[in-house]
DNA sequence: AGCACGCCGACT
DNA sequence: GTCGGCGTGCTC
């Protein structure tokens, strides 16, 4: 039968290691399923491997070795295979990288682990002592519930001892049970949240979709404080009904903790959860339950894609347009692109939301390839903030001021009225630049091509590239006077101390990645914010990520042309999304909010555009310009990264492939560089980079692949190749 | 990826 | 003489 390999058959084997093809092996005693996780021996060692399909049978048969053993967890279903094969073809991404991006499980090839369990027997203790009946008592009125020997002395209030005697008197059974439980179910009716009419019916048309089953995808818009959360988590209940498991990709999951509490208010459960964050013994339980349909619902970051879905009904993707949805080493892909993907294969339907959705989206919405549904009227009361430009021109601020004076008369005002006014700088730390004013010397990363910043909270320099830290020297490093190092422009804690000048009875609280410790300390102190513990936040783009602000009603924008510098081409997309997220900021709850845009450069047709709050505007206008430059959507591009420790070298590889395009050209393809990238030296390293631009039907990765397969990278240099960069050069 | 093999330079 | 540098090739 298809499918099963009787022992000794030949099968052929995916490993993880970085081997161009599948390796025959026979099938182990008692058989193998294809799709099953394997042992296998390879050469003097025992690496993992995933029965691909039947064996080729063009290797010497004498050498063909059998699988060692077939590991006790789900065998990877069809479809996550064909998945796989289909985003490496994508990305360029050899096999055995896929694969060990949908394994990064700890303790795959452990036995199943146990541990004991203890409940009610049926013998009687010789005995009875106060703490012997509080444990008894506890075990009763849980009914036949088992506890984990620390549980059931937490909750008796007792040592182990106690509960080890009354094991041993055979009052209590005591039971392996598999270590890796269930979730506990979630309730699709739990707790229906009331809707408003528009949300009611995008939710209805959410659930339709999802009924109807099969592959779809739609672009769920609405602004902040819209709701789109409560809409989409009716398509989840939705999927929760019809017994098919969903999926939530979050952008920054570290600050979900406020969406684990909705969702568990939402479904009477806590989801299975899936990031950096989360412990080896929780990894290893969400990884097998999710595979054994004992996980519903997984919240995670973009790693929880790889997950071994057993009916995957419905993906959503939550801040569609963020851009840490972007992989950026490792196998390079787009966390959103791919979840259609693997949708469109697996049969299930897709929602990427967002309140300002990526130009990508936009235009498959444009295109009709995606669905649209669009959340107008904020929740409640609430409305979008009116919003005004301060023009910066002329202005003349002294060289260590920024808030300028109109900007400085509201935040008064909202200090009278026992209000809370947010400053938005898009900059860590104290200063972007320190400069000797002896000789004008930068002071420079060793490592990278990158200015260090100040960060005088930690009373050192730091790269913003690599994390490397330095002291703040005493003297100039280049022409060593002393004294003359300065710092040029603001970051948020500089920005802080104008603050604490301008408004000394004001509390000020800065919000900044580098500032906390730990996610559990920022999320503590973006809740003694929110409860009114501040007058005034100064924060970087980390209070644009959708928390509740509600006695907030002004945004104060220190710089909004800060994005807008460079060549970068989704430079005015990102500004416009981040100035409208962080005017959302203001009037959440019944008081109306007011955004103010410092800006020397008002006319700019993006500041235009988020002043009028003209967004279909605003995005057919980049569309146009997109589509006149050939530029994504309307072109596709890939990029080439070349490194290594020496930049003759890496760049001498960059010419030799611009050298010979021949492939590329027959597409129609076009190749810029080889030129510096962005950031040219990384940890030391080098960093080359090519672009290649081709026509929107062009097979690119074919082309690609072709061009660079020559091209055999000496000694520590690295070849890359990133489909669909963001950032262009 | 690892790990062996193997072919050249600079040590005791 | 031998230790060790890392280039090349192999793993079913």
């Amino acid at each position: 039968m298809d499918g099963f390999f009787d022992e000794g058959e030949l099968v052929g084997v995916l490993t993880t290691q970085p081997l161009d093809r599948l390796l025959d092996y026979r099938a182990p005693a008692g058989g193998c399923h294809a799709g099953a996780y394997v042992d296998v021996p390879l050469g003097p060692r025992r690496v993992l491997g995933v029965v691909w399909g039947r064996g080729r049978g063009d290797y010497d048969l004498s050498k063909i070795r059998p699988v060692n053993r077939v590991l006790d967890v789900a065998p990877m279903r069809e479809e996550m295979q064909s998945f796989l094969e289909k985003m490496g073809e994508y990305t360029l991404t050899p096999m055995p990288a896929m694969l060990r991006l949908a394994s990064r499980a700890p303790g795959l090839g452990d036995a199943p682990s146990m541990r004991k369990v203890y409940r009610l027997g049926h013998g009687t203790p010789d005995r009875m002592t106060a703490a012997r009946e509080k444990v008894l008592a506890v075990l009763e009125e849980f009914g036949g519930l088992a506890f984990t020997l620390g549980e059931l002395a937490d909750h008796a209030g007792v040592s182990s001892s106690v509960i080890k005697g009354l094991v041993k008197q055979g009052a209590i059974d005591e039971e392996d049970s598999p270590r890796d439980l269930p979730y506990a179910p979630l309730d699709p009716d739990h707790a229906g949240r009331d809707l408003t009419a528009d949300q009611a019916a995008a939710a209805e048309s959410l659930r339709g979709a999802v009924r109807t089953g099969g592959y779809g995808t739609t672009l769920l818009k609405g602004v902040t404080g819209s709701g789109k959360t409560e809409v989409y988590l009716e398509a989840v209940a939705e999927c929760l009904r019809q017994g098919r498991q969903a999926l939530v990709l979050l952008p920054e999951i570290a600050l979900s903790g406020e969406f684990l509490s909705r969702v568990q208010a939402r479904f009477g459960a806590k989801p299975a959860e899936w990031h950096s964050g989360v412990t080896m013994t929780e990894r290893r339980r969400a990884w097998k339950m999710v595979g054994e349909g004992g996980a519903q619902l997984v919240v995670g970051a973009r790693s929880a894609l790889f997950l071994p879905f057993r009916d995957l009904g419905l993906i959503v993707v939550d801040e569609e347009h963020d851009t840490s949805y972007k992989q950026e080493d490792g196998v390079l892909y787009n966390a959103r692109d791919m979840a259609v993907l693997r949708a469109s294969i697996t049969g299930a339907q897709v929602v990427l939301a967002s309140a300002t959705p990526s130009l990508e989206s936009w235009a498959n919405a444009e295109s009709g390839k995606y669905r649209r549904l669009d959340l107008t009227s904020r929740f409640g009361a609430a409305v979008l903030p009116e919003m005004r430009a301060i023009d910066m021109r002329g202005k003349d601020l002294p060289g260590h001021r920024w808030i300028s004076p109109t900007l400085r008369r509201a935040v008064d005002a909202r200090i009278q009225a026992g209000e809370q006014a947010l400053l938005f700088l898009n900059r860590r730390g104290y200063a972007p630049v320190t400069i000797c004013r002896a000789c004008g010397h930068q002071i420079g990363c060793d490592q990278c091509d990158a200015r260090m910043v100040e960060h005088r909270f930690l009373k050192r320099l730091m790269c913003h590239q690599c994390g490397e830290t330095k002291p703040m020297p005493e003297a100039c490093p280049s022409c060593e006077v002393e004294g003359k190092l300065a710092p040029v422009g603001p970051g948020v804690e500089r920005l802080a101390e104008e603050a604490a000048e301008l408004w000394p009875e004001a509390r000020i609280a800065v919000l900044s990645s580098d500032l906390f410790g730990s996610a559990r300390q920022l999320k503590a102190e973006i809740e003694a914010i929110a409860a009114g513990g501040a007058d005034i936040v100064i924060g970087t783009q980390l209070v644009a990520k959708g928390h509740n602000f509600p006695l907030l009603t002004l945004v104060g924008v220190i710089d909004s042309d800060l994005g807008l510098q460079g060549s970068d081409l989704r430079a005015a997309e990102r500004t416009f999304q981040l100035m409208r997220q962080v005017a959302g900021r203001a009037g959440r709850a019944e008081k109306p909010g007011l955004a103010l845009l410092q800006s020397f450069q008002p006319e700019h047709p993006v500041i235009r555009a988020i002043l009028a709050g003209d967004e279909e505007g605003f995005w057919r206008a980049e569309a146009a310009g997109r589509e006149a430059a050939g530029m994504p959507p309307y072109g596709r591009l890939a990029g080439i990264i070349l490194s290594g420790s020496n930049l003759e070298e890496t760049f001498a590889l960059g010419t030799a492939l611009a050298r010979n395009t021949a492939p590329l050209d027959r597409i129609g393809a076009q190749v810029f560089g080889p030129a510096p990238a962005p950031i040219a030296r990384v940890r030391g390293r080098h960093r080359v980079r090519l672009l290649v631009k081709a026509p929107k039907g062009a097979p690119l990765q074919q082309a690609v692949a072709e061009w660079i397969r020559p091209a055999r990278p000496k000694g520590d240099l690295r070849l890359a190749v990133d489909i669909d960069p963001q950032s262009f050069f």
